[in-house]
DNA sequence: CGCAATCCTGGTATCGTTCCCACATCGTGT
DNA sequence: ACACGATGTGGGAACGATACCAGGATTGCG
């Protein structure tokens, strides 16, 4: 690997002269210029990051954890992070909290260490000592996205999921439905309560009472939302509509139906919280309300970057993203 | 933040002392190792990433590269590749080539200039000169996942593409199908081109002839696949089964499926390359050929980090894995 | 008791940059 | 002619860690 001092060696001046030439600041003639220019180009000279890093105190690197790559959901955030990070000469370093804190906190400490100028990151609720010793205190900016954790200070990109999550249910209750049942997730994190919450209130703006045997609190995983749904769907009188509180959910959900050998809109309604290209290319289309993920994950590194250039106030900002309904065929009358 | 020399300095002892007690190495007494790590410990020390690989010339960063995280398939290679990374103290940087050679040469770049201690990568074929530039020639370890780049000297985690996909058609066949549509995907990627000659090599076995109407070899996406699927199906007579060639294929043709009214398997047959979980939660779960992405992430990785730890010879290695059929519920007798 | 091996320590160079400072050479205005 | 600013240049000190080297203290053994 050719180093700065080749260059200028090749070039025949200082060190000092090329480092200014390829920085593009300060003093240096033209002369000077084009030879330092010329003799970068002939070495394939590359500046050492490391290097660069060390002396300004500035990796160009940002952290990135997600509860769970593998989730279409948690990948389209990485997805927009990435990208707007790339336009702007940033790295992303990548890590799963698989939605255990233990796990969280290694990671975070891993990415402290290696020195990120910032963190994005879907929290799993714990942490908060950890966060702010290793990070808020030593100025480097944290967004949290899709989940927060209790009075951290930090900037946060969400999604409205009470009003998310009443919209679906409305969905199901204007299409006259009155025993729901929900997959609400685990009520550890944020999204879960959220969407739980966001349920409960549709039902009382419609003076529904609330049946605590129709929410599953499992996991955020295919084969706990399998375990719930069965265990909702096999009640006597049964609901007549499931909520999935989001993608994960819904595959659970999708799978105990045929299971089942239901069949939505006709035997059973179904709404979903989050989209996925999957739920659009089946034969009943699946009625979800979508989170623009994606555009969340550009958000959360936008607001990161705006952090590192020293725009914004002190003050911890919050953007609510709104989802939106986006009806399909998965939701008709009630059977019977 | 705190350094060794802070830590030294409160320990009483030199910033030598200090570093051989925290690395480990060489002859620290009792008494200055005790001393060094509480020091250590009430600082809150964590020795600075960008110093110790600059010293090192070892960054402890290995690059990834996939075509598309949001694809489940490329996600499950990144979620193999960050555990086995985080498990041996690596951390992973991620980006996106859209499929695009000048994207992934860019991408190539900055990972080269970060100075990685290897590159994982799922090429798209070009750029190989930049590769054996950057990395191969200057003993940076290179590792090619799912696809392989003509000629690059470099270690390769493969599928057997070939049988899988003669797998898949020969599934088809043996249910008495002779009309068989592909969607065969770019043919400018290895994995495209080595899954349609699966296809006709299942063919030929049987001789039945190749039929250039029936292969769609539009781009990797689902719209594509949606139009290549249209032009397929809608030829009279009808084909009676159709292979999708990957998981974005695949929905593309579920998606065309519903378009036309046509459901799996009364109607037409399908099956896929990939698995994916939604393709087991649909009312006609899909028969797929599952080829194992998580584990092709962690061996490519594992391979990796051999090469780091100077094992494994000279000769770039590659390493097969076995797609294997999984039948579900997408295949019956052709239609009439 | 002497000499070598073992243990323990601090000083210093180094990795590749950037940045500050000193110094030299120009003009230009008074 | 002199001062002073704008240009242009190179030297050297950081950034925070590791590693080599020299030298002092301690031990072991004949």
């Amino acid at each position: 690997m050719t180093t700065l001092s080749d260059v200028a060696k090749h070039a025949g001046v200082s060190v000092s002269t090329a480092s200014r030439v390829l920085s593009g600041q300060g003093y240096v003639s033209q002369a000077s210029r084009i030879r330092v220019v010329d003799a970068a180009e002939m070495l394939n000279y590359a500046p050492n990051h490391m290097a660069r890093s060390l002396r300004l105190n500035r990796t160009h690197i940002i952290g990135l954890v997600v509860a769970d790559i593998e989730n279409f959901f948690y990948s389209q955030i990485a997805k927009g992070v990435t990208s707007v990070a790339r336009e702007h000469g940033y790295h992303v370093v990548l890590a799963n909290s698989e939605e255990n804190r233990k796990l969280e906190s290694q990671q975070i400490q891993m990415l402290a260490n290696l020195r990120v100028d910032g963190l994005i990151f879907t929290p799993t609720g714990g942490n908060r000592r950890q966060l702010e010793s290793s990070f808020i205190s030593s100025g480097i900016p944290v967004i949290q996205v899709d989940r927060r954790v209790r009075g951290l200070p930090a900037d946060a990109v969400l999604a409205d999921n009470v009003g998310g999550a009443q919209q679906a249910v409305e969905a199901l209750l204007d299409a006259g439905h009155t025993r729901i049942g929900i997959l609400a997730g685990s009520q550890l994190v944020t999204t879960g309560k959220a969407r739980l919450a966001g349920y409960r209130r549709a039902l009382e703006a419609r003076g529904i009472a609330f049946d605590e045997s129709l929410v599953g609190r499992g996991l955020f995983t295919r084969d706990s939302a399998l375990k719930d749904a069965h265990d909702i769907l096999c009640q006597r009188p049964r609901p007549t509509a499931l909520f999935a509180a989001n993608n994960i959910l819904a595959e659970g959900a999708a799978r105990a139906l045929v299971e089942l050998r239901l069949v939505a809109p006709k035997d059973i309604s179904i709404v979903a919280f989050d989209d996925a290209p999957w739920m659009s290319a089946i034969a009943h289309p699946l009625t979800t309300v979508d989170q623009p993920a994606r555009e969340a994950g550009r958000v959360a590194a936008t607001l990161l970057l705006d952090r590192l250039s020293g725009g914004q106030g002190a003050e911890p900002q919050t953007v609510v993203l709104s989802p939106r309904l986006i009806s399909r065929n998965s939701v008709g009358p009630p059977r019977r």
